[in-house]
DNA sequence: CGGTATTTTGAGTATCGTCAAGGCCAGTGG
DNA sequence: CCACTGGCCTTGACGATACTCAAAATACCG
């Protein structure tokens, strides 16, 4: 498995803004046991019930966390981006299945040297709380998403999430003159899946959406987001434009068209 | 505002299972800084967006996490119980309001002194993690029985998740002869906002699986488990009986009947 | 340019939300 | 002791929404 090094960021957790808060000690330590991994699309990282080996954080891709259910179908209940971290620390088997959902690189720290690092370097252990907490706040968010009654409305919700939290990951929003180019990385099915709603839906929803002028489908992973405003309020976002959303949305969304 | 002293159980969060693992020093820097406040079914604790200026855990009674939508609908996230933590560290003002749901008490740390004993009590410090780790856990699983599609499958998602993480929560499951009896703390109303639907259609349900000979309604809010297996594979459960659900089940509910 | 996977559209059915009315229970006051 | 009241739960009827299954259209990839 040959490693491609991308020339246009850092090598490595380097890459991980978050990480650049570590003391140097600290992270070098963390550098030393961290082994690189790529993943096609399609793949299983790590299988429901497995017990985790390794501790991970997410280079480049997504990933798709999952459960099956009984009847066989597959419930996405998460999405990882770069800088995400998976692989419980200090628990049990994990829950969920890890699966690339694109072609993935990932930085992989065996467990229990992680954990012994852990104990003994507390800005370490800070970056992992923080990160926790900010999954926690986004697995809420999500409930909020899904709780919205109509599939046009968690439609809406989804893309204001993508709008605020992915905004800074890869190419996924462009500002294009007034508006923003949001792409869609996940298929369909996923998106289905992970809105709790069927493939169908979902395009009736998001052509509703269009007829609705609030978005236009340039093409079926491409969308262009014309009235945010419309979106929000579909979506139950009681303070709009949500300041901090908006703020990073702005900040970290340069002009490329 | 009178503090009655409950005589069955120890006083304050020496009650809370997770903070006697805590080393003596930090124990007792906690129990001094923490203050016992009461609420009434109804009061908000917390505002949405207020800044948090305490930290702290529930005692007694439950709190509904709740974000008021656009519409201006309630929706809740969450339910907190006794041993539950609240109220962000080292993030800033809350996303969801906290409002009792029954009679409550918790006990509120002052944020700068908490946080400033945190820096130094690397127990604490895991204590908090593994706390918030556990909310995490308990927010996918959320997900995973709001994205069931029918309302009576998330209702009996409700009902096992109730069995395991509840189980241990006053005395909300108790066996009885064969079968086990739940408690439900809480309104048709919260259940409905919790579960993504109408007053009415949960009513449906519940009378829906009785009609299925899966429960049996004993009074509006007792409701006794016929057929555990059968509710199980409503709610998607692939692996009944789960393992560690039903362990935890049986482990903490003695023969109260 | 063809083959495959994905997305979209269509028609029929099941489920849920809505609105309105009725029933149950507890607390209150006669 | 009983009637009254208010809150909550339940039931019924109807319209809206989403799921199912099937087929067509489009996009993707070599």
């Amino acid at each position: 498995m040959a490693y491609v090094l991308q020339k246009d960021r850092p090598d490595g957790i380097s890459a991980i803004r978050q990480f650049s808060e570590l003391e140097p000690a600290t992270f070098s330590a963390l550098q030393d046991m961290g082994r690189k991994r790529r993943y096609e699309a399609g793949q299983t990282i790590s299988a429901e019930g497995d017990p985790t080996t390794f501790v991970a954080c997410v280079l480049d891709g997504f990933l798709r966390m999952q459960k099956t259910l009984a009847d066989g179908r597959q419930q996405i209940v998460g999405i990882l981006v770069e800088g995400d971290m998976f692989g419980q620390v200090f628990s049990g088997p994990q829950h969920f299945a890890i699966e690339a959902a694109t072609d993935t690189e990932i930085c992989a720290f065996p467990r229990l040297p992680f954990e012994k690092l852990l104990t003994r370097s507390p800005d370490l252990d800070r970056v992992l709380l923080l990160n926790i907490l900010n999954e926690l706040d986004r697995a809420r968010d999500w409930m909020i998403v899904l709780s919205t009654q109509k599939v046009c409305d968690r439609l809406a919700g989804f893309l204001l999430v993508v709008c605020s939290r992915f905004a800074t990951v890869d190419h996924l929003v462009t500002r294009v003159g007034e508006g923003l180019e949001i792409r869609i990385p996940i298929s369909r099915a996923d998106l289905a899946s992970l809105l709790g709603a069927r493939a169908e839906t979902i395009s009736r929803g998001f052509h509703t959406l269009e007829d609705a002028g609030e978005i236009s489908i340039v093409k079926p992973d491409i969308i262009r987001i014309l009235d945010l405003k419309a979106l929000a309020v579909r979506a139950g976002e009681e303070d709009y434009p949500d300041p901090s959303n908006l703020r990073d949305m702005l900040r970290s969304v340069r002009q490329h068209g």
